[in-house]
RNA sequence: GCCGAUGUAGCUCAGUUGGCCAGAGCAGCUGAUUUGUAAUCAGCUGGUCGGGGGUUCGAAUCCCUCCAUCGGCUCCA
């Protein structure tokens, strides 16, 4: 007998070689029906893997990620049975479970799979799901794994392989199809009763774009069609707070072709916006002792070529602008940091002085990628809310906190909840990739982490994802259908200042080097934007609405009085319009509701004889008549509630 | 940049297998209506069917090419 340990303390005896679908079943049978994984002693195994020992027992109903990760890696393998059926000869690379679904990358070979054959596929997928295929885990040695997929000729599988250790390789069977996997898999392919293959894209085998280009296939499936059908109009409300179509919608911002791609034009509500935020940050550095600065938009070669930028990024960037001059080069500012550093030079600095904080909302261009631009998330032209910061060494962990401090108080102002902060840390085991002492870079990312835990964030550690020049941590947000976007940063940087030789003068008269910290808590305006008008819906705080209020006379004959409340609206710094259009009055609500004005006024007969306005929520229609002071002590009550 | 898809009026979309002057709703303009909590009625204007080239008696529709957009991949100072 082997003692089970459950994950509420309980312990339970069972015969050496029980499985967790025993153990389930012994509890009860309905459990048994439901649990789809289990985690023995910390590993997620299937359900029929025998357990001999004693051991602590977690059971994953669909309800737990490790549940939902097995569901989906056996439905990557469903979904390869059907395109082996459907595409005799295709090769495999990867099919994992990602957050929410799996893919699997495949190589058709001649043929092309297009989205027009998703549903052949998925068709496919569901009848052999039907077939109740159990998943067959069998260990085999590294040659018969080798001959298998030579014998096949499939050189990913065999490329796999070959990096794999010997006595650790397994494959998985369900139905005609066996594939290189490490598991672990569902019971039996019966409880997938939903599939929906999502999208088709190229991807690169094994994320390098010199390799050829697999066809990857993303799905998602269900154990029950109603949670797929949930699931789709989770994703089509979703689309609707896409930024993109918000902001053509709200008029926030637009592009144009002739202009250039990536280069967002701000229409003045997205203007309105912007600036309101640009606002709220100033007033925020001022109190944090930050001093603003100006910088031109464009700067000679040489600046960049003293940064190091030039050499590493230049022949990927907008190319050098020419002067009449011969041999006279401008670059468009990638970045405000060497124009920063030029400050910092333009006097002797003590270290008394530190730590110097400079910040700009500083314009940059950088050339992405076409196929990488992304409304307004990803672009050629955009604003950093950016400041460096000059300090000893002995201040990083200081600086860091008052950064986060910042950061945090945006996100609370705005209500951003869900946001993960990733620590960026070196790769250990490939040093020389960086710049600095070693001692240095320990000093500063210790800083980052004790600064991240003192204040509390939940962190993710990435090692290998520093810059070049420091480590960073940065506050990774998700846009309306999940895809993660990094919008605060803030970089340790010991780099520039030994390009640009920045030096303080130490209480010892001797001349040391500062450190410079990045950071941008908002990452860039239009970033920012993007991810706020998706989280909102478009229905922006009060504080920040372009319109807060808008007035709708019943008839023609109340516009006096209209504008008499806007005129008064006006002088309590609320900003009201009046839409005095000839139209009915529920048209106007309606138009005026669909463009997300927080208020609503309506004035007829009744408001002017008594001086009332009838007051309207955006989205939670009438709220009665009051005094038109009333209105105004009410909407900068909210707002002063928002922005505390 | 790469793979795949898409591109018709300011916006959202129809346009059967290539075939009369390319359609609708909304928006805009004109007029009527003077309105009480999510779309008043009528008329009018508006498109080189993303650009260019080709096939054809004939192209929004087929082919080539460029551009832009979308979903990913790579990249992201």
């Amino acid at each position: 007998m082997i003692n089970i340990t459950f994950p509420d303390g309980g312990i339970r005896q069972y015969e050496k070689g029980t499985t967790p679908y025993d153990i389930a079943h012994s509890i009860s049978p309905r459990l048994a029906q439901d649990v789809l994984a289990a985690t023995v002693n910390g590993k997620v195994v299937e359900l029929g893997r025998p357990i001999n020992e004693d051991s602590t027992l977690m059971l994953h109903k669909w309800e737990d990620q490790q549940a939902k990760s097995t569901f989906w890696h056996s439905s990557s393998h469903l979904m390869a049975e059907a395109l082996e059926l459907l595409y005799p000869g295709i090769k495999f690379g990867i099919g994992p479970s990602i957050e929410t679904g799996f893919y699997y990358d495949v190589d058709p070979g001649e043929k092309t799979i297009t989205e027009a054959d998703l549903k052949k596929i998925e068709d496919k997928m569901l009848e052999l799901a039907r077939e109740k295929q159990h998943f067959v885990r069998r260990e085999v040695s590294k040659d018969e794994a080798m001959k298998t997929y030579t014998e096949k000729g499939d050189q990913y599988k065999c490329e796999l392989i070959r990096d794999l250790e010997d006595g650790t390789i397994s494959f998985y069977t369900n139905g005609s199809f066996t594939d290189l996997c490490r598991g672990p898999h569902l019971n039996d392919t019966s409880v997938i009763k939903a599939v929906k293959l999502t999208s088709i894209a190229g991807a690169y085998w094994r994320g390098n774009e010199k390799n050829k280009m697999l066809t990857r296939i993303y799905g998602v499936t269900f154990p029950q069609k109603k949670l797929l059908d949930e699931y789709l109009v989770l994703m089509e409300e979703a689309k609707k707070r896409d930024h993109r179509k918000l902001g053509k919608e709200l008029e926030l911002f637009a592009f144009s072709q002739r202009v250039g791609q990536g280069l967002p034009l701000w229409l003045p509500k997205g203007a309105q916006l912007r600036e309101r935020l640009e606002n709220f940050l100033k007033n925020v550095q001022k109190k944090g002792g930050y001093l603003p600065v100006i910088t031109p938009h464009i700067g000679q070669k040489e600046l960049y070529v003293t940064s190091g930028h030039y050499a590493k990024y230049g022949a990927d960037s907008f190319q050098p602008i020419h002067t009449p001059q011969e041999g006279e080069e401008f670059l468009l500012k990638p970045m405000n940091c060497p124009h920063h550093c030029e400050i910092y030079r333009t006097k002797p600095r003590s270290y008394k002085d530190l730590p110097i904080r400079f910040a700009e909302f500083g314009t940059v261009y950088r050339y992405e990628q076409s196929g990488e631009l992304h409304g307004l998330t990803r672009v050629r032209g955009f604003t950093q809310d950016d400041a460096h910061i000059f300090c000893r060494q002995d201040q990083i962990k200081e600086e860091f906190n008052k950064v986060i401090d910042i950061v945090l108080y945006i996100f609370k102002t705005l209500d951003f909840k869900d946001y993960t902060a990733q620590i960026s840390l070196r790769d250990p085991n490939n040093k020389e990739k960086y710049i600095g002492t070693d001692e240095n870079w320990e000093k500063a990312e210790r800083a980052i982490i004790e600064s991240a835990e003192e204040k509390g964030l939940k962190t993710v550690v990435e090692l290998g994802e520093a810059a070049f020049y420091g480590p960073k941590l940065d506050f990774m947000v998700k846009d309306a259908i999940g895809r993660k976007w990094q919008l605060g940063t803030i970089q340790v940087d010991y780099n520039l200042p030994e390009r640009f030789e920045l030096e303080y003068v130490g209480a010892d008269d001797k001349k040391y080097r500062p450190v410079m910290i990045h950071r941008a808590p908002f990452g860039s305006m239009e970033r920012f934007v993007a991810v706020l008008i998706e989280h909102t819906g478009g229905k922006f705080p009060l504080w920040l609405a372009p319109e807060q209020a808008v007035i709708l006379p019943v008839s023609e004959k109340y516009n006096d009085y209209a504008k008499k409340v806007v005129d008064l609206l006006t002088n309590n710094d609320i900003r009201a319009s009046i839409d005095d259009r000839n139209e009915t009055i529920g048209k106007k609500i309606r138009e005026n509701e669909l463009k997300r004005i927080p208020f609503i006024l309506i004035v007829g007969e009744k408001e002017e004889d008594s001086g009332m306005v009838s007051v309207r929520k955006q989205g939670e229609g009438d709220k009665g008549t009051m005094s038109i002071v009333d209105f105004a002590g009410l909407i900068n009550n909210e707002i002063k509630k928002q922005i505390e």
